[in-house]
DNA sequence: CGCCATCGATACGATGTCGTACCGATACGC
DNA sequence: GCGTATCGGTACGACATCGTATCGATGGCG
């Protein structure tokens, strides 16, 4: 809305383009997130995305079908599962190590979250990228760190904490924000944590070296 | 769109009313409320209201400016402390009755929080009326809570889990949907606050093996 | 070096909503 | 009983967005 480019038949930095180039697409799909994140599902316009990364509603359409269909897209390329690959040989330093990753991404993908949270409840397929994108991989990945913890036997197998944490995690990011005030940063859920989680696990933290004597200590 | 209601002019249950009473505008808050829930903040119209409620555009402009104001005075007329009063004499069950207290209304209250969690941060007005009418006196409760228990003794003032406890009861709720595909109810919270909250705050009521695990390092 | 696919720009019709204006009908106060 | 304020109904203009169509320009492939 802000952009006012064109006075006149000026082909000032219009750089005519060809065919679309995976970073070209790659630029649609991050604008379109930034502006669902900014102004809401309902409220991205495919005119305000062909305008952020000048191009054309043309070249939208002739691509995506769909505003749904162009957001889905979107949602695909942003597959990435944050939490994999943390593995610090403690459950511990694990959920730390968890939850300071989440830290680093948590406030954009909560207001993504957050704009799409009850698009997705009349678009089956936008609920299905949305899971795939950003919720069941970060989640697996949090089951697979209680698993190992279980068989490390840090935590009895069918302990009843164990059942919530991922729910914990999820839960308090898109809650900090209203009871607080602000997005929940990596020094707060590291601290949600250390408060929270382990202690709930049975994983106390109180005494502080306590921890460390129980497993040898592998930590990073 | 469905309520295909005229053939003819019917006096059936179309009794023209006069001055709006309070209860016939409560209607129009329930109405408008429901609607949101079930279509989002953007989605909702003026004319869907009147429809439901089967009065007409104009007398809702009449009475409210704009839907914004509408919505506003919708959640206002909403503002209940559903969780004070509670004061059993133990943390622990005062806890359990909170979550309780929540399940009760946590589906209906999620969908709206859902539906209008992204349209406050464009509508101060409205983000406001969102957190006088939902929120504010939850957390104010449950925070009493914490403090009676504080004061009783069963949990020493500063425990680093009391910060955490209004931010995990929203949390879950919020992030249940997401994580299991269903609304928190009440059985759910109460389970959630007999597994994590409640050992997080030290008030463990069932020790069976927990504590093997914790100190005794090879457990299972 | 030339053709053609694709780009970017823009105009367009259809649709839906906002908020206003006008209307007749009806309940309530006097 | 009558007058008036308010109701319910609908028509209206303004506006925004969707998704399509058209057109000139251009870059890449043969």
């Amino acid at each position: 809305m802000t952009s006012q480019a064109a006075d006149g038949p000026e082909p000032v930095t219009a750089t005519r383009r060809s065919k679309l180039t995976p970073q070209r697409e790659q630029e649609f799909f991050d604008a379109v997130l930034e502006q669902i994140r900014e102004c809401g599902y309902e409220a991205v316009t495919m005119e305000g995305v062909a305008a952020s990364t000048r191009c054309s509603k043309s070249t939208l359409y002739r691509q995506w079908k769909t505003k749904p269909q162009f957001v889905v897209a979107a949602l695909r390329s942003r597959r990435t599962a944050r939490l994999a690959g943390i593995d610090t040989g403690s459950l511990a330093d694990d959920l730390r190590e968890a939850a300071r990753a989440t830290g680093r991404w948590s406030t954009n993908d909560t207001k993504l979250l957050q704009a799409l949270g009850h698009a997705v409840t009349g678009d089956e397929d936008l609920a299905r990228a949305l899971r795939e994108a950003l919720i069941d991989p970060e989640i697996e990945a949090l089951r697979e760190i209680l698993r190992r913890g279980v068989e490390r036997g840090e935590v009895r197998a069918g302990h009843p904490a164990l059942e919530y944490v991922p729910a914990q995690m999820f839960g308090v990011i898109r809650a900090r924000p209203v009871v607080d005030g602000q997005y929940a940063d990596q020094d707060y859920l590291v601290r949600f944590v250390e408060a929270a989680v382990l202690p709930a696990l049975g994983l106390v933290h109180d005494p502080p070296q306590t921890q460390a004597a129980v497993h040898g200590m592998t930590g990073r």
